[in-house]
DNA sequence: AGTGTGTCCCGAAACGTTTTGGTTTTGGCT
DNA sequence: AGCCAAAACCAAAACGTTTCGGGACACACT
């Protein structure tokens, strides 16, 4: 019943480092953060005392006192999208080459659960968030969660014009309007699309870039062929499967993301449908198994690694009062032609 | 030139909320953690400053007066390992029950990586860690990194018995085994496992599964058959190009982790063997397009996300010093049959 | 001897919360 | 009026850092 001997074993703070190493709190401070004077000897017994007792600093107390974490957050809407793995991957290597810190968040295209980690992120002071907005975010609401954090954008950016401090990504309207060229020189004249929900503005401008391309070849558009998905596999099974079966079916099919390239997929081999002969699909987003489906994807590639890093740059230079990289910047793409795309059959 | 007009905006305080409420700073705190006397209209007059000021109180003062984060950490190897998210998943959305918030970190394989996760996330103090422990992690050096912070070990646990609050995941000796009698049943007599790096007590496991299952089957162990790779794409693809080429190939290949399988399966597209006339492919770990693959993958399912709720919940047990779950806490595994596997053909 | 000029170290004051141990106010009861 | 408990509030002390302003030396130069 030792009031003060049976206290809970709490962390090892800096005071008692410098206790055991008979030298003042500060001083320990000033060695820590390597800088100052201190001397050779003083050090030594320092790092002795770290060693021994295993101290480990408190970056609660040291983000308090310093109204600085050296960390940012990124919130992506699927985690079980590779596009955005690598994109993450990239926001992550980029931050570490400048000592920060990252927090990662996995909203699930649900504007509620990104809220939550908006707000978690922003009470935890992080200092900056590169964001993917989800997709069913209603309105510019983010500001009020976040305050006046600097974010940046990466791959999608906000319809609505919030305030940010950059935006990453790629031409998705050139993109998409390139992408649709080559289906066109394959000779397709009926392409369907399976575009990302239209509140998005990253959506929009794919669309527009296959609009483009099919008004350019003096095709006339078929606004039925349009379909909005929620760039997930379901709404791509769904929406391909819509496609497929009405009664003049596209002889190829144009998906705006990767999940929903997959679900269409999924349609086209349980309808039986033989691809590319009978049906050519054309995905958004390259993955590093692509190339095991049969057939192989033909995809446009985003470097989203690279995106991921300029976000994290264009952010932290924000963060250090640097200017920065023009933004928006935007990336370029790439057509991966693999087999999943042929000349239509003769009817 | 003002020195105190010019100040640069930081976040809004208690204190200003207190201020503009006309209340004391105690009083504040005792309205959000809403408990204690504090009566309706200074509530309300409370709320009101905190939403005109829009106030967001700040975690790191919180935490370090609390001593405490209500946060976890789970940290995985391979986030575009889609059985990792889904683990991850599952911490996650069990923590969120328990209105805890969890830091992820993605190790990559490297202990290196590991390390400076771990090391982040125990100087953030957050209140405990779940781990999927890096494949060449050598010692048990994370007990240096992490202090007494709880750990518990998720689908792999370490080879030597460090400490640790519990540990989950499946019986893989068990899975390993049956998968393997699987094989056996069809009348595959010469198989070829791939397992992951035998630092692991996991890989150790699934290794002891097969043979046993062979032995049991009083065949000769070919122990040429068993290759040591990485658990991820390259290793599964080098390992069965092996295998593949070599004298008296294997009729069925078993890759004891899903990244391994697909290389296996690429290597096995690449020399252009018909699977699985040719050769039967058997996995480890289920994904959500492993149905998409041709021939769709027959493999043994884990349960991801049970594990990390389970995980979870056995570390949030502990840190509210409740008794859990008794640990180690081993799950079923299901073989999922699909088409990878058939007979092999008579020589 | 006086005056700098470095070097090395220290005490105390923040940073934004929560909690402890009060003090004041309220209102119900004799 | 007097008393008391409960209700409503508050001041100050932590929590573990970093930084600011000095202080105590040692040494070199007038």
């Amino acid at each position: 019943m030792t009031s003060k001997a049976k206290r809970i074993r709490r962390h090892v703070t800096i005071r008692e480092v410098a206790k055991a190493a008979g030298a003042s709190v500060s001083t320990i401070s000033a060695a820590l953060n390597n800088s100052d004077y201190v001397s050779a000897d003083m050090r030594s017994r320092i790092e002795a005392a770290i060693k021994t007792l295993k101290y480990c600093p408190n970056d609660l107390a040291r983000g308090l006192r310093l109204q600085k974490t050296h960390s940012i957050a990124i919130v992506v809407p699927d985690l079980s999208n590779n596009f955005y793995i690598e994109l993450v991957r990239g926001v992550k290597d980029y931050s570490a080459s400048a000592s920060y810190t990252i927090l990662i968040g996995d909203s699930r295209e649900s504007w509620e659960e990104e809220r939550n980690y908006l707000d978690s992120f922003h009470r935890r002071r992080v200092d900056g968030v590169v964001r993917v907005p989800a997709m069913n975010t209603t309105g510019g609401k983010a500001k009020a969660i976040l305050g006046n954090l600097p974010v940046v954008y990466a791959d999608r950016h906000p319809r609505e014009h919030d305030t940010h401090i950059g935006r990453v990504g790629v031409d998705n309207t050139q993109a998409a309007k390139s992408a649709t060229s080559y289906l066109l020189s394959l000779g397709h004249r009926d392409i369907g699309i399976i575009t990302g929900d239209a509140s998005s503005g990253t959506s929009r401008d794919r669309l527009r870039g296959f609009i483009s391309a099919i008004r350019s070849a003096k095709i006339r558009l078929d606004r039925s062929m349009i379909h909005a998905g929620h760039n997930d596999m379901e709404s791509g099974h769904f929406h391909a499967m819509q496609l497929l079966t009405r009664g003049q079916r596209p002889t190829a099919i144009f998906c705006t993301n990767n999940m929903m390239a997959l679900g269409a997929l999924a349609a086209i081999q349980e309808i039986g449908l033989a691809c590319p002969e009978e049906i050519s699909l054309l995905g958004f987003d390259d993955f590093y198994w692509a190339t095991l489906l049969r057939p192989s994807l033909t995809v446009v590639r985003q470097p989203a690694r690279e995106i991921g890093m300029i976000a994290a740059r264009i952010l932290i230079d924000h963060i250090e009062g640097r200017s920065s990289v023009p933004t928006p910047a935007l990336l370029k793409t790439q057509l991966i032609v693999r087999d999943s795309c042929c000349p239509p059959k003769k009817m």
